[in-house]
DNA sequence: TAGTCAGTGTACCGCTAGTTACAGTTTCTG
DNA sequence: CAGAAACTGTAACTAGCGGTACACTGACTA
């Protein structure tokens, strides 16, 4: 049982400062095994007594009893070297290996060189159409939504009406295209359709041999691994984020102003729930 | 370094009450960590002056002094992995590593027992409902498409006709709802809609401090990393591949056999490309 | 045997710990 | 808009902390 096991029953019923108080012992929960009330309460900017408050909504019986039982949590933890070692070979390790494999692979390959050539279309085009088959959809959701929030004239191209959304597309835009092994007919068709008409295609694909990467303007290799009988989308929505990171850094200011006033917007409109009560503190 | 080491360099140097109290402190370092002086005095069956001046012949100025440095080893020994690394090399490559790192804190979390918790109810369920905010849209999407395929009444809920959509959710129903720091507001209600109509909810989220935790079935706490100015979705979308990967586990033959069925209607209605190099990956 | 000295425990000091009572403030609520 | 309820900080209390001065003990020395 863990700090975290401890708090999320109660923390819809704990108060701004102990929210607050459990921001700071989550991120360190060492302040709890070796601190003080003083030093948590002076961490959290809020008093003593809060903290004591704090232990007793956990169900102690004050804050001692509280540290006792971290450390006993501890004691335990540190006693038995014997449950690290079997934490460790869980059944399934061999997808979860390939999985950090092709992240670690991912990266290395895209370096800020390729990054950029794959990114430049993008920030260069009037309008930006993104295509995708089903595994990496998640790619295409993330590149759809990270860019929106950076440029105008993003579309995600539905798989359903293909040919209506993009045969307005002109030279002058640029389209990313998402396909993968299996490729799905629809989206090179798409693609296809795109170079025809002379839009400057970006292509995140698994193999030079892809369909993609002959017609693309740039284009990068993933390795995608499987989990479960399923292909992962990892890769996918990695170098969607990336990417995304990366068109950041060249439109510069011009993305940093598209994001001030998306945020104002959400601010105006209430979207999300507004847990910053940073502001009752007394001098 | 460890107490051991601390301790052998002046041995011979001990009186037989200072060998007494190394005995105890080698036979049980927490005493030292978490103890107090009046606690080891006893323990060693000795005096408390002694033990303040045991800690004196280690090197240390008084007993505190000898209790704050073990207790900053432990911390050490505690801080994951990861962090150390960070700690080290502050330059450079700060997004990429953190992003591997938050791959590994995830895997690392979902072990098999949190995860057949966050899947039990999922392949249990008589419908399940997938409610998502934006940040975590990818994830959401990947757990639809995945379960999707593996078994009937999979709902992704749109943003827009929650209310509309969820009504008709029962007991016997799951949910499934990503949401992480900035929650979204509309998510959150939905989720308690959902829990006052009975319905067990799975949470996929970054803190134990979210409103989901506390009323989720299962939970589970990911750490989710930036990338460029926004939140990284790679975390969530790992959690809902292997969430998915697990439901098949649970589901066994019932989802193979989606599945194979799925696989039958693909190939008549020919949404692939006909070759499939699934195996074109150069050694 | 008297003196020395390292080893040890007793008694006490100052301080800070955790706790509690209470009062001020804000936020619901009828 | 009044009254209640909830929230949070101030101030004061007590207990127990770590530390130190000093006295006692017993072995060794001159």
């Amino acid at each position: 049982m863990s700090v975290q096991d401890l708090i999320a029953p109660v923390s819809d019923k704990l108060t701004p400062t102990e929210r607050r108080i459990a921001g700071v012992v989550l991120h360190d929960p060492t302040v709890l095994a070796f601190g003080t009330v003083s030093e948590l309460a002076e961490r959290a900017e809020t008093s003593k007594p809060s903290i004591v408050r704090f232990a007793a909504k956990l169900g102690f019986d004050g804050f001692t009893d509280l540290q006792k039982w971290i450390r006993d949590e501890l004691t335990q933890q540190l006693a038995s070297p014997s449950q690290r070692i079997r934490h460790r070979d869980e059944s399934g390790t061999a997808a979860r290996d390939s999985i950090t494999d092709s992240v670690n692979h991912t990266i290395a390959m895209l370096n800020k060189d390729r990054l950029i050539a794959l990114a430049k279309p993008i920030a260069d085009a009037n309008r930006v159409w993104i295509i995708s088959g089903e595994t990496s959809m998640a790619g295409a959701v993330v590149l759809h939504s990270g860019l929106s929030m950076i440029r105008p004239d993003v579309s995600l191209v539905d798989d359903h009406s293909t040919g209506r959304e993009l045969c307005s597309a002109e030279p002058s835009d640029a389209a990313v295209v998402f396909d993968f092994a299996r490729y799905r007919r629809n989206s090179i068709t798409a693609a296809q359709k795109l170079d025809d008409l002379g839009v400057p295609i970006v292509a995140i694909t698994d193999s030079p041999l892809s369909p993609l990467a002959s017609i693309a303007r740039a284009w990068c290799e993933l390795d995608i691994p499987a989990v479960g009988p399923f292909d992962s989308s990892i890769p996918a929505v990695l170098t969607a984020e990336l990417l995304v990171s990366q068109v950041v850094d060249l439109l510069g200011d011009r993305a940093r102003d598209q994001i001030d006033r998306l945020e104002s917007f959400w601010q105006t409109t209430g979207v999300f729930l507004s847990y910053t009560p940073r502001s009752n503190r007394k001098p």
